[in-house]
DNA sequence: AACTTTAACGTTTTACAAACGTTTCCATAA
DNA sequence: TTATGGAAACGTTTGTAAAACGTTAAAGTT
């Protein structure tokens, strides 16, 4: 599932954008000033930030400075009343990857988000197919064989994820960060359980194979 | 050298963005119409595409396309001569990356070339290609003429970093402050056995050789 | 009851240090 | 200037210790 944060404190702007990329599929976070965006950039992985540069507490540059200090890969699209050069370069210099100018078309928007997750290989599939075995993220379903089998809601989250990106490595503690609520715990074997659980029930699955990379985690090859 | 290919008709409009792209340090190939432009891709790598729509022979739409055929990364930027919002769109869906409207500011057309360029470096800065040997660190794999082979995550990540600057010596301390926890180990041959290791594993590289740095360390040379 | 987490134990993989042979360097002498 | 011996640095092998992993079962949680 693509998060996506939404910083922008009209409200009327917030909801619009939000509920366009709800029905685009992406999953939405609404915030309206740039602390509480920080703060919710700190707690849970987004693939994106949507911001505007004008809120209280904390302006879009701070919130874009802050994030690229901690994170310089997620792509950052600012939303400005108007069009300003100057804004806009200091924008670019601070990181960020796109800029439009409101009002704006969503059309474009959406354009835009799409581009821009298309650029950092950012997965927006729904379903995967990969040899006798399918997966349905909409409707959270697996299929090996014609046959339905039922998988926990995190042993789908980590399988789509690594379906999703084949041959990456992920870690334990990358997929800890993603998949559990601020926990971080030092040496825990919870991901080598679900990975016991997940091989179980994808022993069948002809297509690929989900391989341990000793002293990092794990990732799926295809077959 | 990162080499960009600029297809407008409009010579005045081309000349410009082509000095200014040279201004700032870019290799420049200069285009007047579509089909001179596919030409021009196709016999050589470019790292950026810069197109204008409206033109002679075969427009923006149609080269974008040709383009996308053979290579799906390149970036590629439309200039337009007016605010459009259905080419824009229709660009973004034949692969572009962004676009920008005529009259432009020349400087924002650079801060976009430059936003565009670090997201494709970001794509292949984890990847080392070396003759035979090609190392990806998102993937964590070494291929050798088209077999993997296998290195443990201490050794990948050595031979990673020597790969990374070449002809750069590093001390054993050096590499012992970063690639173990707290070292103090003043006089450890530690770094000698995985350089072993690491020379053994890719004896048959025929593009580049460890060297001892006698009383200093080691390095990696290119041939 | 279904799901998640912890603990435990056996197995596999990797790290480390010691030992010993080889090479390099450099001061000294021919 | 060249040869040479010895010390220091390096290459490599090996056995053992330590860490990481797979798996199962039991204990918590929701």
């Amino acid at each position: 599932m693509v998060k996506i944060l939404v910083v922008e404190d009209d409200k009327a702007i917030n909801g619009l954008v939000s509920s366009y990329l709800r029905d685009n599929g992406y999953e939405v976070k609404a915030c309206y000033d740039g602390e509480e965006g920080y703060n919710a950039f700190c707690e849970t992985r987004f693939s994106m930030v949507i911001s505007d540069i004008m809120m209280p507490k904390m302006d879009g540059f701070e919130l874009a400075e802050n994030i690229r200090q901690i994170d310089k890969t997620t792509p950052i699209i600012f939303m400005s009343a108007k069009d300003d050069k100057s804004a806009k370069m200091y924008g670019y210099k601070l990181g960020i990857d796109d800029y439009i100018t409101k009002p704006f078309d969503v059309d474009v928007l959406m354009m835009k988000v799409a581009v821009l997750l298309r650029r950092a290989k950012i997965e927006t599939e729904q379903k995967i197919v990969v040899g006798n075995f399918t997966m349905n993220a909409e409707e959270r379903t697996a299929v090996l064989d014609g046959e339905e089998i039922p998988f926990t809601v995190r042993e789908f989250d980590i399988l789509f994820k690594l379906l999703s990106y084949p041959k990456k490595t992920f870690t334990r503690s990358a997929l800890m960060d993603e998949f559990w609520d601020y926990d971080a715990s030092a040496t825990s074997r919870t991901v080598d359980v679900y990975m016991a659980k997940i091989r179980e029930k994808t022993a069948k699955c002809d297509g690929f194979e989900i391989m341990t990379v000793h002293g990092l985690g794990y990732k799926v090859i295809i077959k």
